[in-house]
RNA sequence: GCCUGGAUAGGGUAGAGGUUAUCCUCUGGGACUGUGGAUCCCAGGAGCCGGGUUCGAAUCCCGGUCCAGGCCCCA
């Protein structure tokens, strides 16, 4: 019987596994680089973390089960809740700011599609302490930076939730808060009969559409300061710190999140090409949630970028290192020996562990793309002199151990 | 939860209610017991699962599973 891999999961080879980590290696690079420190939480936590985050709903979308003793428990679906979590029962006394970085693995329970499957991975970032603009543009400046060294072709939209918030304060919080879900589905049909459904008045609704239209450089704060009368000098302060760090966004006050601890600057990116439906890289923005885990009520501002998404459109990748096989011909112990000092000095050596003929034992060199082939048998070991084989000109020569180690030095197999 | 299209060896495929399911690739071995890539030979390996129609189903019908894509959702 043979058994499938679970809906929405993957398995992946060495070549697709190179690609993920060349990918992996510069988000870490970037994000240590700003001083953030790598952090890791279980993959399970109590469901309650999560339904307290984000409402008994996504009970639906989430891996929830119990355990052998009845515990509600669920695969965590994003980190910042666990993260949050973790700053409050660890590091609540821990000098601020607090840098961390995560790169995990996460589930949901939905119907897979094109960048989207059940298991997958992102990369985050937590700033937690500040509630200055500095921060947010530091945050905002490392997503970039990231996507920017990946090669990828992106737009940045960055909004405010305070400026609709703001708008709609008004109305009761359930209206404010569909209101909210539906501008961030970018949904004007379903709004414009939601307003209309909730008798708002015309001259809000007309408020509220300019307002999301509003897109552009910074200018936009401007025109928006005149639909809704609210200040301007927090954007403006982010606004030359990044412009400052030549960093390209768009202001977009139509970038908004449906969930209330979302309190000021939401950001977003976009891939330009190559995904579907789902072409959302990166999501991210400043937030309060401390508290509803019984911490202190703190700020943080983070992103998480979606890992398979951002893979599947980046061409990064590093190459393979490069091989020796050591091939024997009866001295099958020898060749085992040698290949265990090669290693030592930071070679890749496989041998053959097939048992078979030398023919094949460099057929199957040449299949794995190996760099060079290293014959053992009863004259290299009467003679005490490797037979050295070039697998790409075919040429081969006479070597001592030690003259085979300055070859591959030279050859740039190792140090 | 909804819609569309799929599923034949590890990968890619052909055919089609009726003898032993086609071809390429692949894997193992050999021709060739001290030198890879070529060629030839031999071997291995398949109709998603369950039910129905039928003398007979991989083929037709129903249900399920899984895959691709689109909705819903997207913390």
């Amino acid at each position: 019987m043979k058994i499938e891999r679970p809906r929405g999961t993957r398995d992946f080879l060495p070549d697709e596994i190179r690609k993920r980590r060349a990918i992996e290696t510069v988000m870490r690079k970037i994000a240590e680089s700003y001083g953030y420190g790598e952090i890791a939480t279980p993959v399970f936590e109590h469901l309650e973390l999560f339904t307290t985050k984000s409402g008994e709903g996504i009970v639906k979308e989430i891996y929830a089960f119990r355990d052998k003793s009845g515990r509600e428990l669920a695969l965590r679906p994003e980190l910042t809740a666990p993260v949050m979590r973790l700053f409050v029962n660890e590091c609540s006394v821990m000098p601020r700011p607090l840098r961390f970085y995560y790169f995990a693995n996460c589930f949901r329970y939905e119907r897979p599609q094109k960048g989207r499957y059940r298991e997958f991975w992102q990369f985050g970032v937590e700033l937690i302490g500040s509630s200055s603009h500095l921060a947010d543009a530091e945050v905002i400046s490392l997503a970039y930076r990231i996507l920017n060294e990946l090669g990828l072709d992106f737009e940045l939209h960055i909004g405010h939730v305070g400026v609709l918030r703001y708008l709609l304060r008004h109305l009761e919080e359930e209206k404010a808060a569909k209101i909210m879900r539906l501008i961030d589905k970018r949904d004007t049909d379903g709004l414009t009969v939601y307003l209309d459904e909730i008798g708002a008045p015309h001259e809000l609704a007309d408020r509220v559409f300019s307002l999301i239209d509003l897109s552009g450089g910074r200018e936009v704060l401007g025109d928006a300061s005149k639909i809704v009368k609210f200040d301007t000098t927090y954007m403006e302060k982010l606004c030359d710190v990044l412009d400052s760090l030549e960093i390209n966004y768009t202001i977009n006050l139509g970038t908004v999140r449906g969930l209330d601890y979302y309190t000021g600057v939401v950001f977003e990116a976009y891939a330009k090409h190559g995904l579907g439906a789902e072409k959302q890289i990166c999501g991210g923005g400043s937030y309060r949630l401390a508290h509803l885990f019984g911490g202190e009520d703190i700020q943080s501002t983070g992103f998480a970028l979606g890992f398979d998404r951002i893979a599947e459109i980046c061409d990064l990748t590093t190459p393979e290192k490069p091989l020796v096989a050591v091939a024997s011909i009866g001295f099958e112990k020898e060749a085992c020996k040698l290949a265990d000092s090669l290693r030592r000095h930071g070679i890749c050596a496989v041998t053959d562990v097939m048992e078979r003929s030398l023919k094949r034992q460099l057929s199957f060199a040449n299949d794995v793309n190996a760099r060079f082939a290293v014959i053992v048998g009863k004259r290299e070991i009467e003679s005490g002199k490797y037979t050295l084989k070039d697998m790409e000109t075919g040429e081969s020569m006479q070597l001592e151990f030690e003259e085979l180690l300055d070859y591959f030095r030279s050859s740039g197999l190792c140090p």
